[in-house]
DNA sequence: CGATCCCGCCACATT
DNA sequence: AATGTGGCGGGATCG
């Protein structure tokens, strides 16, 4: 073989070089030495074996440099390897290895030279971040394999990454056309919306979970997991793409992995995503079974997807401690904020891509698309039809599941993810405002604050605050906190952070009558749902949520207790949640509410828009409580308008049971309603009743935020929807934002998307019925979270709230004169702008108020658009509700 | 010893 | 059938 190696090289070469590495590959031996004519010929490129080969290695050993360039000469020269021109320098090389270099050889090759992480760096480098749209670079895999040394098949990892970023796409056999960043947020805009609707509640929830000690893996996980599914979640397909057939494997794998984990960084508040939380939710089986191995496997993807993630500058790695220690992490470190150019919400459009895929369908480029469920995929259009299964081969853990649970699932998961997105908001809005609301709880009644913490998400979490005050909530609050958000938050009791926000501000007074809200602001009287979603519905008791980092809206200090019970409760024990939320509830109950808001223009959260999903719709309840709030209200803008109502009547609205909305919190994505302007719409709530009856009332606007909702998309989280005792509600018609309506309707259910739209009828609700109803994603616990949870909840949706409601606002409300004192706790969120309301406080007395935004319901994607244009715009209307407590009870 | 993750077999898809 | 893709997991390294 090569002479060269013989005489010198090849005898040490090979062991230096690698033993292994020889053993390994097959081919490579032969081809040193022998003269590898034909070695060489198979492989043009430069295997490592060449005598080249050696070279390199040592290079590289000495400087890394070296090794590229050698690498590249390879490369170059690949064919020729046969190696005249290598030669010479290989003797060199050589006769130095070999004397002494064979240690130096041997180390070169470590393992981290050769990581994924580098190689896609040295990928990277090749091309241009943003390259002229005018240049096209069409990129050889074989090529690349060749410059850069290593085996197409790590070309193929690298390239699946960022093909699902739609850095590149694919064009041909073998080719891939470079497109560099200039859609990346676009790309990633588009993911954060479908990651939340898809993830939104389950990263809540894990990340909640985690820090339940409990759930592992099998647990819970399931329930969450399983919305997505198999499916295909994201995909990105393009419009055509046609290959129908498709498929099948690929679809899956690591350019929809990648997609997914993408998401749940986007999701995820905290932008810090563990693997082994990204593991679980991305095993979509769900099945409990999670087998070790399976989980084991999907780890070590993501470690591939996150190395190529690294390289690109989006996540890093770090260490997240836990009680049980520290487990790896990555966090998000690219860019958090879309602007919004993306079109539409829903899915980017495939065509956005500019490529042209090819054939195969494959192309490249691939839309997200939110359509209802959903799912990318790849290539074949799939999806549309294949639901349920359609695809999966693989173990499936259920094979049948049937398509219909996981609609619902998905619902919930949109829910979730409504929800999620509202957090967003809210954070974001938090931030910007701050203050927002509060909660209060009753003293008496109340739980201790302790309650719950909220989890760490937190946003939500809307903490009671330990003494009832009432909370009017401020404007200016933007967020409130919400409780709901999804139970994980409940979960996670600490959660100092919600809570702060609302704590701090609960200025509320105790006794005020009545809560203002702003009008941006969204509060959700009930309680509970957020967390309810999460867990389940159930419960319902939630707690109310709140909200709606946008809106502030007050509530009135007997729901915010509530809620703070709830909260706390529940994440705590579910179990009992009902009953404290009882107690307070019924104290409080018994004064009446009144309300007002003013409504805001909503906007919509974005998390809203989601979107995709009309599932969504799922939108939980909560979100319709935050939503009202707002405030839109000119005047009000906020603090003024606010202000009192005086009236003192209570609200009572709240209390009553927020059963509702589970979920509510989540959704709630007004957040800041800023943007827009709001119209001032108030609804006025008398408690009469008790609770039972509530019903909703829906701010006009949602608001959304500052974010982009304006633009519709999150319309549907928006909606506020005021949950009034049904007496009250007899006597109103529901408010709803005006704009609203129609769209939502659809919903099945009656959900409350439709409320959204608005009225739901509420004649419908009967007193105890509640409103909600929102599909059945509404409810939808999706993830619920351990606690809580209920197992299974699934049914739910609509229900939950009617449930939920009915008891709690059955019991606590009415009953409770106690209340009266109690704060309530409202939330409220205002945008900044807005005015904050202030809420007076009701009179403790029992009943409490509720208000639950819906954002979440039914679809996303209708809501947002009607929404979008429709309630925010116009509406100003107000409406109050009137409740008449009975309280006076 | 657990976290990483390289390597490449081999099944499936496309030509 | 050949070749392109890429799932997958053994087992080597790293820390």
């Amino acid at each position: 073989e090569n002479v060269f190696d013989r005489s010198r090289m090849a005898p040490k070469t090979p062991i230096k070089n690698e033993p292994v590495d020889l053993s390994k590959q097959k081919g490579c031996t032969p081809e040193r030495n022998p003269i590898t004519p034909i070695k060489l010929t198979d492989r043009p490129q430069p295997d490592p074996w060449t005598p080249t080969a050696n070279l390199k290695i040592l290079v590289s050993a000495a400087s890394p440099d070296m090794r590229d360039r050698e690498k590249k000469k390879e490369l170059f020269r690949p064919i020729e390897n046969s190696e005249q021109s290598d030669t010479p320098d290989s003797l060199q090389y050589d006769m130095v290895d070999d004397s002494t270099v064979d240690e130096f050889e041997k180390q070169r090759p470590s393992r981290k030279q050769k990581s994924l992480g580098l190689l896609c760096q040295k990928f990277l480098a090749r091309y241009p971040s943003y390259p002229l749209s005018t240049e096209k670079t069409t990129i050889s895999l074989d090529e690349v394999a060749s410059i850069l040394g290593v085996e197409r098949r790590r070309i193929y990892d690298i390239v699946n990454v960022l093909e699902s970023l739609h850095l590149v796409s694919r064009v041909a056999k073998n080719q891939y056309c470079w497109h560099g960043r200039h859609n990346l947020s676009q790309t990633l805009k588009t993911l954060q919306e479908a990651g939340e609707v898809q993830y939104g509640e389950l990263m809540t929830f894990f990340q909640q979970k985690e820090q339940d000690l409990e759930y592992k893996f099998g647990e819970r996980k399931k329930e969450t997991i399983p919305d997505t599914q198999d499916r295909p979640l994201l995909d990105f397909s393009e419009p055509d793409c046609t290959s129908a057939s498709a498929n099948s494997r690929k679809d899956k794998s690591l350019r929809i992995m990648s997609q997914k984990f993408v998401m749940l960084f986007l999701v995820s508040k905290t932008k810090i995503v563990t693997l082994d939380i990204a593991a679980k939710i991305l095993i979509e089986e769900t099945q409990d079974t999670v087998d070790h191995s399976k989980f084991k496997t999907k780890v070590r993807r993501l470690y591939d997807i996150a190395n190529v993630l690294t390289s690109l500058g989006l996540i890093k790695k770090v260490h997240v401690t836990e009680e049980r220690g520290r487990k790896p992490a990555f966090k998000w470190i690219g860019p958090v904020e879309f602007p919004g150019k993306t079109d539409e919400p829903r899915g980017i459009s495939p065509t956005s891509d500019p490529l042209p895929r090819t054939q195969r369908g494959v192309c490249a480029p691939y839309q997200i698309c939110a359509t209802g469920k959903q799912r990318f995929t790849r290539h074949a259009s799939f999806n549309g039809a294949q639901p349920c299964e359609g695809t999966r081969r693989k173990v499936s853990s259920e094979p049948n599941s049937p398509c219909q649970e996981r609609q619902d699932e998905y619902c919930s998961k949109m829910i979730n993810l409504a929800a999620v997105c509202r957090q967003k908001i809210e954070e974001d809005t938090r931030n910007k405002a701050c203050a927002a609301e509060t909660i209060v709880r009753n003293p008496s009644t109340t739980s201790p604050p302790s309650l719950l913490a909220l989890p760490g998400d937190s946003d939500f979490c809307v903490n009671p605050l330990p003494q009832a005050v009432f909370p009017v909530v401020q404007a200016d609050v933007p967020n409130l906190s919400l409780l709901n958000g999804v139970s994980s938050q409940a979960l996670h009791p600490s959660t100092p952070a919600a809570s702060k926000t609302e704590n701090e501000k609960p200025t509320l007074l105790p006794s005020q009558p009545f809560l203002c809200f702003p009008s941006s602001s969204l509060f959700m009287l009930c309680g509970g749902l957020q967390e309810n979603n999460s867990r389940e519905t159930l419960p319902a008791t939630g707690e109310v949520g709140n909200r709606s980092a946008e809106a502030q809206a007050a509530i009135p200090p007997a729901a915010c207790q509530k809620r703070s019970s709830h909260e706390c409760t529940s994440p705590s024990a579910p179990v009992d949640e009902e009953p404290a939320a009882k107690k307070q509830t019924m104290e409080h109950s018994d004064v009446p509410l009144s309300l007002v808001v003013p409504k805001k223009s909503f906007e919509s959260p974005k998390a809203e828009s989601t979107p995709g999903s009309g599932c969504t719709s799922a939108v939980h309840l909560e979100a319709l409580h935050l939503d009202l709030a707002s405030p839109a209200a000119p005047e009000a803008t906020d603090k003024e308008s606010t202000k009192p109502l005086d009236s003192r009547e209570q609200e009572k609205w709240s209390q009553n049971k927020e059963p509702d909305e589970p979920s509510a919190g989540k959704e709630h994505s007004s957040k800041e309603n800023v943007n827009q302007p709001f119209l001032p719409q108030y609804l006025y709530v008398q408690p009469t009743a008790g609770l039972s009856s509530f019903n909703f009332l829906f701010s006009a606007n949602q608001a959304s935020s500052a974010i982009s909702l304006a633009a519709s998309q999150l319309p549907s989280l928006t909606v506020p929807c005021v949950v009034v005792p049904s007496a009250a509600l007899a006597s109103f018609p529901v408010v709803c934002s005006p704009t609203v309506t129609g769209p939502l309707s659809p919903v099945p259910d009656g959900s409350f998307t439709a409320a959204a739209s608005m009225n739901f009828s509420m004649s419908g609700l009967a007193p105890t019925t509640p409103v909600f109803i929102g599909t059945t994603a509404v409810v939808t616990p999706k993830v619920s979270p351990a606690p809580l949870v209920e197992p299974q909840q699934p049914a739910q949706p609509a229900l939950h709230l009617s449930p939920v409601l009915a008891r709690s606002c059955g019991a606590l409300k009415l009953d409770s004169p106690v209340c009266v004192g109690h704060p309530v706790t409202l939330l409220k969120l205002q945008q900044p702008s807005s005015t904050p309301l202030t809420p007076k406080s009701i009179r403790p007395a029992r009943h409490e108020a509720f208000f639950k935004t819906p954002g979440s319901l039914g679809d996303p994607v209708a809501w947002k658009k009607n929404e979008g244009n429709q309630t925010r715009s116009a509406s100003s209307v107000q409406r109050r509700l009137e409740i008449s407590s009975t309280s006076p009870d």
